[in-house]
DNA sequence: GCACAGGTAGATT
DNA sequence: AATCTACCTGTG
């Protein structure tokens, strides 16, 4: 098997991914790289190489379709390997069926003025387990360093999927849940994980005692998987609707996080409101597509941020 | 040097 | 039922 990656304009095979909203670079940015997933990398020629699951895939903006993604993978020896990442990288990219018209645009202006300025941006279909992790390591921890966790989890305790060679480092899954169950706690503290560690050992440990319980819990109607979700050690509210949002499809999750108290205090005037009174307000205003508001209005803030400090 | 980072859980008021 | 703190570690 080679790892070498194919050449852009050599893979005919991999048909551009049509899109209902033509997509700019930034869009792009905020959509694998904006905090939903942890295994997106930018590449200097501003594609993105990543994975989740067995796959591993380059994704970038199409030259020939405008607004559309075009994606290629690594040289698989097997072509049946490639059918399978494609048609998992659609179901990835594709991510719940969300209604935008359901939320409430015309008579909020703010979030109106969000989705303009993110037009196109969609909540990613993860995998159950791999979003478990990442957002339980995602405590008190900005993106960039969520980012380095996963990595050194998956490079020291993750399959290779993509042999390294002399140019190009090698692609490892992040680790399962199995998996992880046979890492002890201090190897994973030494993946960077702090405190979290103690959270990552005993959910495993409850996965390995409780065969299906993950299954059946990523299957659930949302209030009864956010009640099973609650039990782990280390996931809280906020924990637990990022991963139905992010790992079940599930938009009515509404995770109120740091950035969405911020904005909701600067945008909605609701200054002073705890978490939880927030989550209620976030549930009635926008409704069954609520988690794609907040994902519109979590853009918005930390752009401004951004915008800020690139100014200042 | 020190506050802060896409929080949670247990103690304290 | 609200508020306060400890918990790891890297970054600005």
């Amino acid at each position: 098997m080679t790892a070498a990656w194919l050449p852009w304009q050599n893979v005919p095979l991999l048909p551009p991914l049509p899109l209902a909203h033509p997509l700019t670079p930034a869009v792009l940015a905020e959509w694998l790289d904006g905090g939903q997933a942890f295994r997106w990398h930018r590449r200097p020629d501003e594609s993105f190489e990543g994975g989740w699951a067995g796959h591993h895939v380059r994704v970038r903006l199409a030259n020939d379709a405008p607004g559309g993604l075009e994606f290629t993978l690594p040289a698989l020896v097997n072509e049946s390997a490639r059918e399978a990442s494609m048609a998992a990288l659609r179901l990835y990219l594709a991510g719940p069926e969300a209604d935008e018209d359901a939320l409430p645009w015309r008579s909020d202006t703010h979030l109106a003025a969000c989705m303009a300025a993110c037009p196109g941006l969609r909540i990613l279909r993860q995998p159950f387990g791999e979003t478990l992790l990442g957002f339980v390591c995602s405590a008190t921890k900005q993106i960039v360093q969520i980012k380095q966790m996963m990595a050194l989890l998956a490079s020291r305790h993750g399959a290779v999927l993509t042999p390294g060679t002399s140019v190009s480092p090698a692609w490892h899954a992040l680790p399962t849940w199995t998996e992880l169950a046979a890492v002890p706690e201090p190897e994973l503290r030494a993946c960077s994980l702090g405190f979290r560690a103690r959270h990552v050992a005993g959910i495993a440990a409850f996965l390995a005692q409780n065969p299906g319980w993950l299954e059946a819990t990523e299957h659930a109607a949302y209030p009864e998987a956010k009640a099973r979700l609650l039990v782990l050690p280390g996931v809280g509210e906020k924990i637990a609707d990022c991963v139905l949002l992010f790992g079940a499809g599930r938009l009515e999750a509404f995770p109120v996080d740091t950035w969405i108290i911020k904005a909701m205090a600067r945008r909605y005037g609701l200054d002073g409101w705890s978490p939880p009174q927030i989550a209620h307000f976030g549930r009635t205003h926008f409704g069954s597509q609520a988690g794609l508001a907040q994902q519109y209005l979590f853009a918005y803030e930390r752009a401004q941020r951004h915008a800020a400090i690139r100014s200042a």
